[in-house]
RNA sequence: GGGAGCAUAGCUCAGCUGGUUCAGAGCAUCUGCCUUACAAGCAGAGGGUCCGCGGUUCGAACCCGUGUGCUCCCA
């Protein structure tokens, strides 16, 4: 069949990935071989494929695809997140352009819409990866808020609850006013913004004779917040302040009479040294109100904007009160300066607005017995972080420790098992019968009509992380069958994660939590980070930033396997990625590469051909096997390691350089001559080969070429081929290889040098000394450079260009007259730089201490440099007494 | 404010426990080639004070200290 003159990817991608789906290769049952098992990080359903993605699921699909491979029955299990915030904020707006006000709904009508939304939409994510070429088990999709999994959810927040880990309680919060729920630390991004440090001027209450002033002064950034203020703080030793402490003064425009109190918390240095209390607002101020017993005045509503208790500016945002504010102190005369400052501020992960501390009533869960074996399998290497200094950040964390607040104002999501009466009475049951049972049980002298419903339960839902923590675990169906589950006990613990720093405590941590808790089994034995995308400039690719190039268009572009490469190549092992184009491009001309040796082969399969098995003619072949081999392990090494990138660079240039360049180049032969039998099928079998190591980096054309290759039976496919790690090989047959490519380098340059054309005809001299070494390569290397003949002679040639390679001294004679001047220059200049070395080799095998200190070996290689430098220096020395 | 990390060719990075001729790769650059797989290609070449300074050592890109610049995480 005739080839195409390029690689044309999008005909073959759809066709094998329907290919491997139809066979079910992806598909993985327990069986007797060793498991080795990725769940992935699973998206949140409105999700769709970025950038981070890709690099993700790639490092995914290698390792997948290479230990299968190697062996191992792999399972890659799919799925995607509920992502409470996100898809209800998606719903809502949805809800929105069809004039629905999702306040307006109750929450079953609300979550008809949301699922509804969710089976349109939902994991269009997924389909996006079948694309990318994804190895992932289909069968296992898996989502969060499945029947089962929402079960396994609420059964692990009551048992916490017995347990005692799970609590309720009034915080200091972090409140997200767009989406009006609470938010956890993690969900918190500090950024640093261009704020104005305002300074008030409160009045004195009484303003004795020693007052310049009559008033006292705050620096603030929130000057909006004044409305609670309930007291001014200084420091106890502050001797500006000192005679104050116990008077009192008036809030600005409300004229509230608040205490100046004292407290060493106060940083003296820090604006004037008088902080406004405003408990209501300030996690430090709460607890400063706490210890001082101050009240706490809540000047916002859930929706950000001033309630009736700031007594102004009622139902105005927070943002515009802060200019108003500002003008109305002025106007008032309570504006003594403002500077321009910067400081960090919170924002919502989600919907990017400024969070506002809040007291509010949430559920918390106690973090400490939890962490603490969790700490230790990270620490004690049970499980392995690469690279190993995210184990710095996870120790840092797990130490430090806070309360977790899991609920959210929220109905998307797994609604908390509480229930209430109207009395503030709270059980905690799976379902509502349930709660009446144990509601009777626990508080018996509440006794009610037995046909009323006087048990509500919590409106609220559970933090998406609640669910994601229990995913290696659940996604094998743990909550229902914990023990002798066939499944659960052949794929957990699995192999790898791999996902983004990023989320390291929102969800490997807690992963490992969940998994020593219920499991009794760190949930993964390996964490890979991958990096962080970003663009040329170094910028993180954000879609606010549009600088997130669109996937699936690329994939249209340039073919899911250049788009792999594009990604794989520039991503060193746990380091950021900075993307460019270019890389993908070189990956579709990689394709073509592959594609056009592929068109060689079929020709040579054409030509006519001998049976000829002497040493010199099959050399290329000995040669390749043996590269190919040592290359081999060394990308299995790189492997192990995650060293992908690494990996993926040796493939490429094992396949571009030694096949292409070199081995291809050498097997042929003269024009009309014939093909040597052996070299084709050798060729063909390392093509092959090559398209196994390539195979888990680029799925699709390796599959193509492996099928163009020769016909192949049913269920014959490169993905499910076992890879053959039996790899001897000879170091002289690579050593020999070198020194052809060496000397064939070397001719080449000299001709250039000398003003030869490639093709002019030459003699080349080799030392006869050498002629068992360089037997085996003289016929290749005759035809590469071009040589009438090859002599070997131990003697110098006059009227030649001398040179050394390696360590062979080597002569070429030209029908050309050739200039000398230039050669005897090389020559000096090498014989400086060997007596240079010679020198500094010298020094250290003539320094006592180094032959006292260092290694064997080490001396041992010392010598053989000395040994080697002076030959050199010989034979160079030689061939200029010669010119 | 606390912690972690980075600085090597024009660009992106390798360089494992200090010891080959160790200063590397890819891309980019320059030169010469349409050599019947591939010009999206072939052949060849040039390019670096391994951030500055000090120290340890027989020996430092690598270890220690310090300065500078940058990045990330946490509060």
């Amino acid at each position: 069949m005739e080839l195409s003159k390029n690689y044309l990817p999008q005909e073959t991608e759809n066709k094998w990935y329907s290919h491997w789906l139809e066979k079910g290769y992806f598909q993985s049952t327990p069986n007797e071989k060793p498991a080795y098992t990725i769940v992935i990080p699973p998206p949140n359903v409105t999700g769709v494929l970025h950038m981070g993605h890709a690099l993700n699921n790639s490092v995914q699909d290698v390792l997948i695809r290479y230990a299968k491979l190697k062996g191992y029955n792999t399972c890659w299990v799919p799925g995607t997140d509920h992502a409470s915030i996100a898809t209800e904020a998606k719903v809502a707006s949805m809800l929105r352009d069809q004039g629905i006000d999702k306040n307006d709904l109750t929450r079953d009508e609300f979550l008809k819409h949301a699922w509804e939304w969710k089976e349109k939409y939902g994991g269009i994510i997924l389909q996006q990866l079948k694309k990318l070429g994804c190895a992932l088990d289909w069968q296992r999709t898996a989502f969060t808020m499945d029947n089962d999994y929402y079960e396994a959810v609420i059964d692990v927040f009551i048992d916490l609850h017995q347990k005692g880990h799970i609590y309720r309680g009034v915080k200091m919060i972090n409140w997200d006013p767009a989406a009006k729920t609470a938010l956890s630390d993690e969900e918190v991004i500090h950024k640093e913004v261009n704020s104005k440090l305002v300074y008030i001027k409160y009045l004195l209450a009484e303003a004795s004779a020693n007052d310049e002033q009559a008033f006292i002064c705050v620096a603030t950034v929130r000057p909006e917040t004044i409305l609670g203020d309930v007291a001014i703080c200084v420091h106890p030793e502050d001797e500006r302040y000192k005679h104050l402490v116990g008077s009192y003064c008036y809030v600005p425009l409300i004229n509230r009479k608040i205490p100046i109190i004292a407290d060493d918390y106060i940083d003296i240095a820090f604006g004037t040294g008088c902080l406004k209390v405003t408990p209501a607002h300030d996690i430090n101020d709460y607890n400063l109100g706490l210890k001082h017993q101050l009240q706490v005045i809540d000047t916002l509503n859930e929706d950000g904007t001033m309630s009736e208790a700031a007594q102004l500016y009622i139902g105005q945002d927070r943002f515009a009160v802060r200019k108003q504010i500002i003008l109305d102190l002025e106007a008032a005369g309570h504006i003594e300066k403002i500077e321009d400052y910067k400081n960090q501020v919170g924002y919502s992960e989600r919907t990017d607005v400024v969070i506002e501390p809040r007291l509010s009533l949430q559920w918390w869960c106690n973090m400490e017995t939890l962490a603490k074996p969790a700490l230790d399998v990270v620490m004690n290497d049970e499980i392995k972080f690469y690279p190993a200094k995210f184990k710095n950040t996870y120790r840092h964390w797990m130490a430090n420790i806070k309360d977790w607040c899991i609920s959210r104002q929220l109905r998307w999501g797994h609604r908390i098992p509480a229930w209430y009466d109207d009395k503030g009475n709270v059980v905690i049951a799976k379902n509502e019968t349930a709660a009446y049972q144990i509601y009777a049980a626990q508080f018996p002298q509440h006794t009610h009509d037995a046909n009323t419903q006087f048990l509500t339960q919590d409106t609220d839902v559970l933090d998406t992380w609640f669910s994601s923590w229990l995913w290696p675990m659940e996604v094998f169906g743990w909550n229902k069958q914990p023990t002798d589950n066939k499944e659960l006990d052949y794929y957990y613990p699995t192999a790898t994660l791999v996902t983004a720093p990023e989320i390291i405590f929102f969800w490997v941590a807690r992963m490992i939590m969940a998994g020593i808790e219920y499991k009794h089994q760190i949930p993964f034995k390996q964490v890979y980070f991958t990096g962080i995308v970003r663009d040329k400039q170094g910028r993180k690719m954000s879609k606010s930033l549009g600088n997130s190039p669109d996937l699936l268009e690329m994939i249209d572009e340039y073919g899911a396997d250049a788009v792999r490469f594009g990604v794989l190549i520039s991503s060193p092992a746990g380091n950021d990625l900075l993307f460019d184009i270019s890389s993908v491009e070189q990956g579709k001309m990689f394709c073509n590469k592959l594609w056009n040796a592929l068109k060689l082969l079929q020709i040579f399969k054409q030509k006519e051909v001998t049976v000829n098995m002497d040493e010199q003619e099959i050399f290329p072949s000995i040669y390749f096997e043996a590269k190919l081999n040592a290359v081999k392990i060394e990308i299995d090494e790189d492997l192990k390691e995650f060293k992908l990138s690494e990996a993926l660079k040796k493939v490429y240039s094992l396949i571009w350089t030694d096949y292409c360049s070199d081995y291809l180049e050498w097997i042929k032969t003269p024009q009309d001559a014939p093909v040597n039998q052996y070299n084709i099928e050798k060729a063909t079998y390392f093509f092959e080969a090559l398209m196994q190591l390539l195979h888990p980096f680029m799925p699709f054309i390796t599959e193509e070429i492996y099928h163009q290759l020769q016909h192949r039976k049913d269920g014959d496919d490169i993905a499910v081929t076992q890879i053959n790690m039996n790899t001897a090989y000879s170091d002289i047959d690579i050593e020999k290889g070198n020194s052809l490519k060496n000397l064939i380098t070397q001719i080449r340059d000299i001709k250039v040098k000398n003003g030869l054309k490639p093709k002019d005809a030459i003699l080349l001299y080799l030392p006869s000394e050498h002629e068992a070494h360089l037997k085996a390569i003289q016929m290749v290397l005759q035809r590469q450079v071009f040589a009438k003949e090859i002599l070997f002679s131990h003697q110098q040639v006059a009227q030649s260009i001398a040179f050394v390679c390696d360590k062979f001294q080597c002569y070429i004679t030209t029908e050309k007259e050739v200039d000398q001047s230039q050669q005897i220059e090389q020559l000096r200049k090498d014989l400086e730089y060997l007596k240079g070395f010679l020198a500094s080799v010298d020094k250290k095998l003539n320094n006592e201490k180094f032959v006292q200190n260092a290694k064997p070996a080490i001396i041992e290689i010392e010598v053989k440099k000395k040994n080697d430098a002076m030959q050199k220096m010989k034979v160079i020395e030689e061939s200029l007494n010669l010119l």
